[in-house]
DNA sequence: GGCGTGGTGGCAACCGGTGGCCAGAAGTTG
DNA sequence: CAACTTCTGGCCACCGGTTGCCACCACGCC
């Protein structure tokens, strides 16, 4: 087949013999509207079909500079995190027609650049999800290529984020009103930007409502890295903790069962992001939500956008929200047993 | 940038000037080891380096018919269940240099089929996963195409299947060691080869280890899917059920949560896939693994075979395995409370 | 010294489209 | 009816590589 492949695929050139004119007379037929007269439209859309034709989107890519094809880099694929992204990444782009390589970086930024540098040839676009590169890679690839990035601000490239206040305020106000006074932010990576971005508008608005907050970390964003974090937390001495994300949130509320600590009776526990999983735990998680899918397919959008030359407009949209589950209760409750919320168990 | 963008990005004509060779001279030196004398090798790689250059894979797909790119189509990109498959697809299309396409069906055969002829032109094969299309489509896109599908079975398709036996008898016997005598099996779609192929297999190996099983379905494979059940499930007088997948399986225990069946006292569950959460439940989940991540490698690794023209080897080590957590237990005990396994809370 | 041979590089065609430019036909206008 | 547009289709160069074939050169050998 190897060889049985390469032949058949029909071209501009079996049309034009067929309907006798000539390639570029199809090109146009196929693809400028108005260019041709409408009955050499039809007669060459007809022949097109029963050919089979499809277009060779490698031949069109060369004079046109376009492959159609926009391509989305991960940090880590397995991340929960990720999958409502690029859901609604894949949903845009394919509604655009455009196709959509998919690569992931493992955490490295050596690989990230490679693979940016591998989709620059061969896609019109990149988006770079929680990028580990520095801000100068970026703005050099950004240089060469039309590009995005999520959950990063680098100077001078479009980038998209969620708007963060609603989802931590809300938290925060939750937590004051269930009592707490005293709280923990259990930090991500030292190179990630979200997890920055989140800690400084903790500390902002948390001062603002006459709140304690310390930070601890960086940590890992893995439930092992939740986990460790759990003498640390005791250590500190408050009574509720937000962790840079579910999977560490998870991570310390199971670390908590197997100590013996209550949660939310003698803790109170968010996450954010609201993967998949954060209500099937128990006490299910009270989690700041990100609108993933939203995000991604505007990521996409604005790509497009920015391939077209158009400049990329940014719904206002992209709010987070409180998600409140079990995780969390008034403080110095001697048991978890009751959970003032509505449980969400399996 | 739309227009600068297109400028730069050295060619092998950049290349060939600046040695003063010819451009057939560059393309051998850079990719036809020992074509060109080592000197000139080592002048024009030289250059390509100081020019950055980087080979424009739409240019070379042209006269080769290779692109480089692979594609994969999955049903729902959501199913944690791909998780894994796509970072092994990805880990190993990577390595080997191929750029991999995603694209998401939707359970729809029709945007499937859009998808892969989209694909068809633009990648050197594709990966279907738990297609929805029709044995004939399939194999008609196998003509046309290197092609690979996963949980499937389509007679002259190269096709990759984990081996079930192991977990499914795993599964049985555990069951049965416990007490268990009477069994249902929750089916998944039933358009879904995967289901079918698990309730044959059970249904087989029940007879053999002298255990009555029963069908339920077809359901949904999602947790709405698995709480639709219950009543049924209840009816059928069974005391242990396996369902199609752990989204379904997960459904069943919350369902069962809610109406005051304990889990595993009144009725074991067991799942099939061990996705992302299912040890995060309560009552965690017993249930019987898939090697996703291998089979997302080792179904590249055939891809890549099949586009080269080699005949595609699977290693028998695909086995599925029986994963014991906290879902089961001996039959008709009054309460949950205590379940038998190692618990894994939260 | 003539000839064979292997090593090395160039020429040119080709992959499948696109688009600028041109020419003939048809239609408009004065 | 001539001059001028507007339509419509063809010609051809080009995008950036690959590759079959040929030519030239140096060397070795008889």
């Amino acid at each position: 087949m190897t060889l049985a492949e390469r032949r058949s695929r029909a071209t501009i050139y079996d049309i034009a013999r067929q309907v006798g004119v000539s390639a570029s007379t199809v090109s146009r037929a196929l693809h400028k509207p108005g260019r041709v007269s409408t009955d050499m439209e039809e007669r060459i859309r007809t022949a097109a079909t029963a050919l089979g034709y499809r277009i060779n989107p490698m031949a069109r890519a060369l004079p046109t500079g376009r492959s159609g094809a926009l391509a989305l880099l991960l940090s880590d694929i397995t991340n929960p995190v990720y999958f409502p992204f690029i859901r609604g990444a894949e949903r845009v782009s394919s509604a655009t027609g455009s196709s959509l390589f998919i690569a992931e970086s493992r955490e490295s930024a050596a690989s990230e650049l490679h693979a940016a540098h591998r989709f620059q040839a061969a896609a019109d676009g990149l988006v770079l999800v929680a990028s580990r590169l520095d801000d100068q890679a970026i703005r050099d690839l950004a240089d060469a290529t039309p590009l995005v990035v999520v959950n990063r601000e680098v100077d001078g490239v479009a980038g998209l984020i969620p708007d963060l206040r609603p989802g931590i305020g809300g938290a925060l106000d939750h937590l004051r009103t269930l009592g707490h006074r005293s709280l923990v932010y259990l930090s991500g990576p030292s190179n990630s930007w979200m997890s920055r971005a989140r800690w400084e508008l903790l500390l902002d608005m948390a001062v603002d409502r006459d709140m304690n907050i310390v930070e601890i970390g960086p940590g890992t964003p893995t439930m092992e890295g939740g986990a460790a974090a759990l003498l640390r937390v005791r250590a500190s001495g408050a009574t509720a903790v937000l962790a840079f994300n579910d999977l560490m949130a998870i991570g310390l509320l199971r670390a908590c069962h197997a100590a013996g600590i209550a949660v939310p009776g003698h803790l109170s526990v968010v996450g954010f992001d609201d993967i998949f999983g954060a209500d099937l735990t128990t006490p299910s998680l009270t989690t700041v939500r990100s609108p993933l899918t939203e995000m991604g397919a505007v990521a996409i959008r604005s790509l497009l956008a920015a391939v077209n030359g158009a400049v990329p407009v940014v719904p206002e949209t992209l709010a987070t929200e409180l998600i409140i589950r079990a995780s969390t209760s008034g403080p110095r409750h001697a048991s978890a047993s009751r959970p003032r919320h509505e449980e969400n168990p399996t």
